[in-house]
RNA sequence: GCGAGAGUGGCGGAAUUGGUAUACGCACUGGACUUAGAAUCCAGCGGGGCAACCCAUGGGGGUUCAACUCCCCCCUUUCGCACCA
């Protein structure tokens, strides 16, 4: 018997139906292995709660789930969890506005965003659920920065850092865009400050080379993260000082010893440690002054600046007399912080040199005769004026006198990284504390283990004045020493919160949370690594390049074998309106909740995935969402027509081979045989292009073809055979599974009234083969490579025939009265003619 | 400045390997139904031309029987880095 079914779609009542359906049965919970099932792993970015989903969650987590969904149909043991990077400045702030508690705040987002994704049907593990804030996450996180200390992974030091004056504390150098903080966007500045590091540069090399194996992710990323990094391999080389005894040097770094004869001065960064004692004129000390204040309040240098100090070096290859300068364009932290200057063969060198009047010295001419090189001349060459590297070529020369070098003694060959350690401090109350204490006489001293968690304390002023509330606690500052019992103080500054975005991936392996351990390495290892991550590129150099140094830390620490966190990456494009990200400012937000109200979470998620491909920028158009809404409504209505064909009683079971044999309608037989083609293409788009909005078309397409031939009077009238029957019924249950991973409420519902059972349990449409082939084809005849006409020919015709039926076309005829005009004809196979004449 | 992408109708986009350019959707136009509207359905929809045809994938060259697709030059645009020696 046939449920009672509805002819009219109620999205309403289908998607509170299933939402709570899947609730209580608890149906995307994953098993830590399970046999005879492989596993996918699939990540999309958690979000930070700041109080609402926005539409790129919506498009982030819309595209999650359909590859989440499509893997459990095709038979993978599918782990899909989400949680929030809960920690962080926007709680801290509103919490300073509102006269609140972060934690509360944070909390109350929490609670309203996941109702807005259950309402959004995704596909979540909800019982893995992590949020970083808890002091059940961040416990671990401060287990791993002791063992992480211990190691010398994490260390202090005083250095310049990144200071955003509006957020009141530090920035890592990933976290400054075009000298600003990140996330508000005011300009940073410099401080000179004691901080906590990641010894990040300890994993340069390997974070560069592992690149190459990410095989599947973007090659913009991965050039990011290469440039990010870096590496450039030189010389190092020593200067001697004249006039002292040996005992005071300037080491330098270049990646041209080629060009070291045309070295005619040095120029070193003001904070360079030798900067004060090179001076010899007095007066200079307060020009270099005023220029390192200048340095640390903007890290832009408009114009090259720089005085003589009055000291020389003796370049060591041509044993002459070069000036040191002080130069504001010379870094402090690459490198060694001075540099030679070749003025003749660098553009920077000669803008300086240009502006003091240094002498300019050509030692490299271009390879090419006869062209007058320009100078600046910064390309390879020909060595000239340099003794007995003289007439080498540039690439030559580098070797040549690196190696000299090092036989002098006078130099190495080094290689420097742009990369910087991951600064970790933040002075901030809403974070990670860091736990460790200052004893007036052990100096640092970590927490012992069994001491954690080290709780944020919650009973704080926020006033949003001076320093952080931490700092001002009483309570919290003052402590006795671990190791001694003596006077102590405690560290007051919180971990950056891209640290709990470091392994959180690692933590929804967990399935026991009451357990006592940050994550079981068995399950870690039999999950990991993400087999698909999906995000924004924004992250391509913080959050990504942090969770791989992250994994091989831990991995080095002992709790895995895992190199490289995320196996395929893909970074979705933003959701835009009117050309221009969606913001507050600018008034252009689309909020996802009215939408859902009046369309339903279904179409909300078939336009975002439909209008463009992922990768691109989504431009938002509010009625390319009602033509979402209107397909779904005609896909429900036609699977209903569809299903109404079917007879009353029983269940149709026709064995494959008895369909092959039977009579079966031609456009059934057609039909099936383009589902088949569709339901190819859609798994090949699933192994990793993930272009949805192609296979949502051609499902639309389909759909409306069998809308076509199901409503033809004739067909309505006709007797329909058991296995036409049948393959009716496969059709619509193919297509309903097709579409189940992109619009999950309607699919779930319709497959029930198709079968009185669950979408769930069921696994991805087989291909069925009627032995329907078309007949006959289209081709298109080309004369001279214009297209002239397109005929029709017999499937797998060959080219002689081909020529016949097209040489029998009036609009072919036009253009050849006689055979013999042909030169030359080229067949491709049930596609195209192209005659030459 | 350096590096990496992108440029196709009024709009979002399709054409995965060189083989019928503009699929699918939106908008628009006309029609049906309706007292009217909404919804729905049908038809049309790159430009020019009465037509035969011609022209069109940022522009200009090239390779090829055939180019959105490959090569060279240029323009525009997005993103990343920006004195990294």
């Amino acid at each position: 018997m046939k449920i009672s079914l509805d002819k009219n779609y109620y999205f309403n009542s289908i998607e509170s139906k299933w939402q709570s359906f899947w609730e209580k049965e608890n149906t995307f919970a994953a098993n830590n292995t399970v046999e005879n099932k492989p596993k996918f792993y699939c990540l999309e970015m958690f979000p930070y709660p700041s109080g609402r989903i926005h539409m790129g969650h919506v498009r982030n987590y819309a595209i999650g789930d359909a590859v989440a969904r499509f893997k459990r149909l095709k038979g993978f043991n599918v782990l899909h969890p989400i949680g929030f990077d809960s920690f962080g400045l926007p709680a801290e702030n509103a919490a300073i506005k509102n006269k609140t508690n972060p934690a509360l705040w944070t909390k109350n987002n929490i609670d309203y965003m996941v109702s807005q994704l259950k309402e959004l049907g995704f596909s979540y593990d909800w019982k893995r659920l992590v949020v970083t804030s808890d002091s059940a996450y961040y416990k671990w996180e401060q287990l791993f920065f002791l063992e992480m200390f211990k190691k010398g992974l994490a260390y202090r030091k005083i250095s310049n850092v990144n200071w955003c004056d509006s957020c009141h504390t530090t920035l890592a150098n990933e976290q400054v865009e075009d000298g600003k903080c990140w996330r508000c966007g005011s300009n940073a500045t410099i401080k000179n400050m004691e901080q906590w590091f990641f010894k990040i540069t300890d994993y340069a090399e390997e974070l560069l080379n592992d690149l190459n194996g990410l095989k599947g992710w973007p090659d913009k990323v991965k050039t990011m993260q290469k440039n990010w990094i870096g590496k450039s391999s030189g010389l190092s080389l020593f200067f001697k000082i004249e006039g002292t005894d040996n005992c005071d040097e300037i080491e330098i770094f270049t990646t041209r010893p080629d060009t070291i004869f045309g070295a005619t001065f040095i120029a070193m960064s003001p904070f360079h440690p030798l900067a004060k004692k090179l001076i010899i004129n007095q007066e200079k000390i307060s020009e270099l002054e005023i220029m390192i204040h200048n340095s640390l309040i903007s890290k832009d240098i408009t114009e090259k600046e720089g005085f003589f100090t009055g000291s020389y070096a003796i370049n060591p290859f041509t044993g002459n007399k070069i000036p040191v300068y002080i130069a504001n364009f010379v870094l402090i932290d690459y490198g060694t912080g001075a540099i030679m200057s070749v003025p003749a063969h660098d553009l920077r060198d000669y803008e300086f040199a240009q502006k003091y009047g240094i002498e300019i010295k050509k030692v490299i001419k271009q390879s090419v005769e006869g062209k007058d090189d320009e100078i600046p001349f910064l390309l390879s060459g020909i060595l000239i004026n340099s003794k007995e590297f003289n007439g080498l070529f540039s690439e030559e020369a580098k070797e040549k006198i690196s190696l000299y070098a090092e036989k002098m003694g006078i130099g190495k060959k080094v290689i420097n990284y742009r990369l910087k350690d991951w600064g970790i401090s933040r002075q901030r109350y809403w974070g990670c504390p860091i736990p460790v204490v200052y004893c007036e006489k052990c100096g640092i001293v970590p927490l012992n283990e069994e001491d954690l968690p080290l709780l944020l304390p919650d009973d704080v002023a926020f006033t949003g004045e001076g320093v952080s509330p931490l700092k001002k606690l009483e309570s919290f500052v003052s402590v006795k020493c671990p190791k001694c019992g003596g006077n102590a103080k405690r560290e007051t500054d919180t971990m950056d919160t891209f640290v709990e975005s470091s392994w959180y991936f690692l933590r929804y392996t967990l399935l026991d949370r009451g357990k006592n351990i940050p994550f079981e390495g068995e399950d870690a290892s039999y999950w990991m690594p993400v087999d698909q991550y999906i995000g924004g590129v924004e992250h391509a150099v913080m959050h990504l390049l942090y969770a791989r140094f992250f994994v091989k830390a831990l991995r080095d620490l002992g709790y895995f074998k895992l190199n490289e966190p995320f196996k395929n990456l893909l970074t979705q494009g933003m959701v835009v309106k009117n050309g221009a990200k969606m913001s507050k400012s600018k008034g252009n937000i689309v909020d996802p909740d009215g939408l859902i109200k009046k369309f339903g979470a279904d179409t909300v998620r078939l336009f975002v995935l439909f209008a463009a491909p992922p990768e691109k920028d989504l431009e938002w158009n509010d009625s390319g969402v009602e033509g979402a809404s209107r397909f779904i409504n005609k896909f429900y209505k036609t699977v209903i027509a569809g299903y109404e064909l079917l007879e009353d009683e029983g269940d149709i079971l026709i064995t494959e081979d008895k369909i092959l044999k039977s009579d079966i309608n031609h456009n059934i037989k057609e039909i099936i045989y383009k589902l088949g083609i569709i339901i190819s293409k859609t798994e090949t788009e699933m192994e990793g292009r993930y272009h949805f909005n192609t296979i949502i078309s051609s499902s639309m397409e389909l759909i409306n073809e069998f809308n076509d031939f199901i409503t033809l009077k004739s067909f309505k009238e006709g007797v329909l055979s058991k296995a036409d029957q049948y393959l009716i019924k496969y059709f619509l249950n193919s297509v309903v599974l097709m579409l189940s991973p992109f619009i999950p409420h309607v699919c779930s519902e319709l497959f029930e009234i198709l079968n009185g059972s669950f979408l769930e349990n069921e696994s991805w449409p087989k291909i069925i083969d009627t032995g329907y082939v078309p007949k006959n084809c289209n081709i298109a005849v080309q004369i001279n490579g214009k297209m002239r006409d397109l005929i029709v020919a017999d499937i797998n015709s060959d080219e002689f025939a081909v020529i016949e039926i097209a040489l029998n076309s009036a609009k072919i005829k036009k253009y050849i009265e006689d055979k013999s005009l042909i030169k030359k004809t080229i067949y491709v196979k049930n596609k195209l003619l192209s005659i030459i004449i």
